[in-house]
DNA sequence: GTCTATAACCCGATAGAC
DNA sequence: GTCTATCGGGTTATAGAC
């Protein structure tokens, strides 16, 4: 049944955003996403060849659909400044909704990796070209500070990995911010480095 | 012989610095540790009763020298933002000297934890309240703007992370910051986000 | 599509010689 | 102090039945 095959293959997905987002891709295992699923380690070859294979499938998921959310914050917006605030707000939505985007970048980023072929580079660097286009253009206009766009993305992004899953590190009890306090929050931090005077 | 041992031993920790780094607690391979050093792994256990244990030991010796650098700063400094500002030195120092320190708080950060009994958050929380406590005590002098000193750490903390390996992650070539960039960015950030108006 | 069974590998820990 | 040898647990990938 082609519908049966088609919801396993996003339960799957599903499963694997958990798992490995939870425990990165080394400490991953297939049987975990497996049991979520609800089915056996070997029945997920039939989906997906091998471990690798799924991980990247997930990536193409998760930062295709962040992809997606600053297209539309594009057609919809005309200013900079809008756009900029329209990406953030995107940005917090979509790590609300898939908590794993943000922990797998973390995962990520403490590897060791060579730059080519790496699979995670791959699909970040459109959307990382998408956000330093608009800062870029905003500086342009005057209407943005000085900063390498990249180190501000890499700002914000290290902001946002550590305000949440960072908190966990140090937590006394339950420090970690809420979606809505993480928005607030990175809102001020790019009113401050990238706009105010 | 005595001396002869103390030296294998800080060379299994300088060793596992850089292992622990590079892949993460889990993906570390203690033959890898043993090589480096060039002994044999099960010499190892002589010095290090067992993986964990060796870990412990790396995190104590890392966070603990960070502390002392701190130390020294509050015993110099009398004004919060003398302090403030020593402190970062103090961090950026930290980093380029021993960079595995960055990379573990990453590895760590990813990693799903249950908050009790956890080696890294015992280790840090000390430090952490020494920063806190400069931060409130400039804002209760009306210098320092108001924002969660824990927040603020963590904001630092992830540009740091971010902006020293995250760069990996999109770079191009050879775009992450070198020691000296990190602290004039990081100087800038505290400067926006800690006191302009 | 999903299963059972197994092959093949990797890694940490341990025993005990030198 | 450092070695060799081995045990044992855990995980992926594969073969093939249903």
């Amino acid at each position: 049944m082609r519908t049966r095959g088609k919801e396993t293959r996003q339960a799957i997905l599903r499963a694997a955003e958990h798992v490995f987002a939870e425990r990165g891709y080394a400490g991953a295992r297939m049987d975990d996403v497996a049991a979520d699923v609800g089915i056996k380690r070997a029945s997920m070859v039939y989906y997906f060849r091998d471990k690798l294979s799924l991980y990247v499938a997930l990536l193409e998921d998760l930062y295709g659909e962040l992809g997606q959310r600053y297209q539309r914050v594009l057609d919809r917006t005309a200013s900079p400044v809008d756009t900029i605030f329209g990406f953030l707000d995107a940005w917090a939505s979509h790590v609300a909704e898939r908590p794993g985007s943000v922990r797998i970048l973390m995962w990520e980023s403490a590897r060791i990796r060579r730059a080519s072929a790496d699979p995670l580079a791959e699909r970040l660097r459109p959307l990382q070209a998408t956000v330093g286009d608009v800062i870029a253009a905003g500086q342009q206009q005057g209407i943005f500070r000085p900063i390498d766009p990249m180190r501000f993305i890499m700002i914000v992004t290290g902001a946002t990995a550590f305000l949440t899953l960072g908190m966990n590190v140090l937590r006394v009890e339950g420090e970690a911010l809420s979606p809505a306090e993480l928005r607030v929050e990175l809102r001020s931090l790019i009113q401050r480095i990238l706009i105010d005077r």
